[in-house]
DNA sequence: ATCATTTTAATCG
DNA sequence: CGATTAAAATGAT
């Protein structure tokens, strides 16, 4: 019988598709390595090592990863790089949008439409809603997809072996919706997310925003940070007119359900620290070196 | 009571 | 004095 079995995802074949998790998952232990030993200034060597490749690999491996190498890429996760990330971060917020926007906002690189979902409009934990779900290989690890009617509704990320504690994490915010796997549904999505080719303003990125007026507002002020900048928790304060809120903030924005696309990552503390992130701080430097890679792109 | 903050005060070398 | 901790302040869930 050629039943679709429901919990397969574990049956991943090689291919280029996993080359791509395969990438992160070194990537992520270099990361770590880095993180640990920044002090002593590690060496390449002894990062590949780390990584349980060889040094030549770990040059290519930056390279086919985010298009730097892997002294660039370490440079992008030192403080004073951050420091450099946070330049006018409070100008930035004023300046991007406040440019002739009228009707759907053009937010973000990746072209993103929004819309608020109050706790309220989705009563009891989403009980009567349907969502749809599925896994992919992405930048950073496992993905999961999570698509209401609406559009892009949650988005998180898994390393290997972890993927259904992060599934069942992502189902707690809405714990009485409908949950139905639909890999095929939600690939278009993966994919227009993390292929930066592919964000254009003639397509944008429907995007469901759930959660209180407070928190939409915040995820609303993060949408504006241009990729390859950052801002601190105390500028978004003082954007939604509420300076002494940063705490809040804080909290707030490690709420956001739709990480990534809502650049959570692209908040730090005012000094330049990576103060925390829900999927881990390693994958938060992750993002921050591969956006450093893309910027250059074009 | 908790929190992915920030400021200020206190301490150390 | 500069750098590194400790404690207090603060607003939303």
């Amino acid at each position: 019988m050629m039943n679709l079995a429901m919990n397969e995802h574990r049956l991943a074949k090689p291919g280029p598709q996993n080359a791509a998790l395969r990438d992160y998952d070194s990537v992520r232990r270099a990361i770590a390595f880095i993180s640990e030993h920044w002090r002593a200034q590690p060496t390449i060597e002894a990062m590949a090592d780390a990584a349980a490749v060889t040094p030549d690999e770990l040059h290519h491996l930056f390279r086919r990863w985010a298009g730097l190498t892997p002294k660039a890429f370490m440079q992008a996760l030192t403080l004073d790089h951050a420091k450099g990330l946070l330049r006018d971060s409070a100008s930035v917020l004023d300046a991007a949008l406040d440019s002739g926007l009228s009707g759907p906002s053009r937010l973000h690189d990746l072209f993103v439409t929004h819309e608020a979902m109050s706790p309220g409009e989705w009563k009891n934990g989403g009980a009567g809603m349907t969502l749809r779900y599925g896994f992919h290989p992405s930048p950073f690890g496992t993905a999961i997809v999570i698509a209401s009617g609406r559009g892009l509704a949650g988005l998180a990320f898994a390393d290997p072996g972890e993927e259904q504690a992060a599934f069942a994490d992502m189902k707690r915010r809405w714990a009485n919706a409908t949950y139905v796997e639909d890999r095929d549904g939600t690939s278009g999505l993966a994919q227009r997310i993390f292929d930066t080719r592919m964000w254009r303003a003639d397509q944008p990125l429907r995007v469901v925003l759930i959660g209180t007026d407070f928190e939409v507002r915040v995820w609303e002020t993060l949408l504006k940070i241009p990729m390859g900048r950052a801002v601190c928790y105390s500028d978004i304060a003082n954007k939604i007119k509420n300076p002494k809120a940063s705490r809040a903030v804080g909290a707030a924005v490690g709420r956001n359900p739709v990480s990534f696309v809502v650049p959570c990552h692209r908040a730090l503390g005012k000094g330049g620290a990576l103060t925390g992130y829900h999927w881990g701080i390693t994958r938060k430097q992750a993002m921050l070196g591969w956006e450093a890679g893309q910027v250059g792109v074009h």
